[in-house]
DNA sequence: ATACAAAAGTGAGCGCGCTCACAAAATACA
DNA sequence: TGTATTTTGTGAGCGCGCTCACTTTTGTAT
């Protein structure tokens, strides 16, 4: 068992490291799991004891890189930051860690971490979700914003994330500073709707 | 040849009749062109000929209600309406009229509306993206700001409109209330951010 | 009518993600 | 060691969206 445990991780890192390579050379949709499997040296069928679907198996690579871009965050935070310039730290740590999966995000991230309603759910994305919207909940929570924020606040600044990533992943501006500045603005005006709304809820009366 | 043309017309329609059918009641990722094809009393293959793809076909039916939903707003609209109001107008005529495709939508605006990077673009969705998009502009022009929002504004508002697209297509409360309040709130930030565009920090309020 | 070209319809078949009945190997127990 | 049990690997095969070589139908010109 410990042999054959050793054995597993092994089969599990090289399906990783051999898919990573492959996407990455001809994109999430023009590869194929056979191709994969095989590359890694199993029958085709024996990758989907490693992983559910190729929906899982891209957002691993996915989920990992975002966990070490938190850690990232988590070090290079010093607790004396504005809040919306924790927050553009906090995002900008998950980007750098995304960056050498770029060339096929796109799909991946459409699939997994879309908030429209899907037959089937790949449970990384929704974990990926939920722990990065934590991460946010916790910066917000330092700042003085005690009272979880409504659903309202929370789907939008979803969805401004995604526009975020959307326009990041295929951002060809030298430094990617196009990106930067949606990063920017969305941030601020995330900040600015939480800050608005907080004391007293619904009622901010534009008209 | 009229005769023939005629055929065709009818060929199509029944093709959206009985696919608005089988998405209603399967849902559009267990609904198979072959059970549309024969249902539209046609070989499997034939349904190509009219339809591209799966996700064309169903983004067509997309299409069109969000062209009924802008003559609906065209119609509805007085003129003297402040700037948030004709939006929230404007995003709520449209889907008055997906309603009836509801059951179906996620899979399928997901997949043709998201901003992210991807292989087989579906022309229908660009193309309904850019009319949304050119109808905002108009009305913004109409509202004075006669410059062109930027790159950063206009993927902001795509972002926050998805947002509530997903966020309505399974709103499942009494009369989507849910939604509304999520409009309303995407709207005003949406014009908050165009009319402080070059503003400073956040604490610019509302004059 | 007849011959012919263009348009429309057909269904076998491809490659895909994924499943599953079974084979092989690893482990546990005697 | 030998046997039973569990775990892991295998690849034929399924159903899907979609293609394409072919047949059938339609329209035109003689």
């Amino acid at each position: 068992m410990r042999i054959s445990e050793q054995a597993k991780q092994e089969n599990r890192s090289r399906i990783l490291d051999k898919a990573a390579e492959i996407f990455n050379s001809k994109g999430f949709e023009d590869s194929t799991t056979r191709d994969i499997a095989l590359a890694a040296g199993l029958a085709a069928g024996t990758l989907f004891n490693y992983f559910p679907s190729k929906e899982t198996l891209a957002m691993t690579m996915v989920s990992e890189a975002l966990v070490q871009g938190r850690e990232d965050y988590l070090r290079r935070c010093t607790g004396r930051e504005e809040l919306a310039e924790e927050l553009f730290l906090f995002v900008a740590s998950g980007l750098r860690r995304l960056r050498p999966l770029r060339p096929f995000l796109g799909p991946v991230l459409e699939r997994s971490l879309s908030p429209f309603p899907r037959k089937n759910v790949c449970q990384e994305g929704e974990t990926a979700r939920q722990e990065h919207l934590a991460a946010v909940q916790s910066i917000l929570a330092r700042h003085g914003f005690t009272e979880a924020p409504d659903y309202v606040a929370m789907t939008m600044y979803w969805s401004l994330y995604l526009g975020i990533l959307a326009f990041w992943s295929n951002d060809t501006s030298p430094n990617q500073e196009a990106s930067q500045a949606l990063i920017d603005y969305s941030i601020r005006m995330f900040v600015q709707l939480i800050s608005g709304s907080g004391a007293d809820k619904g009622e901010a009366d534009a008209s």
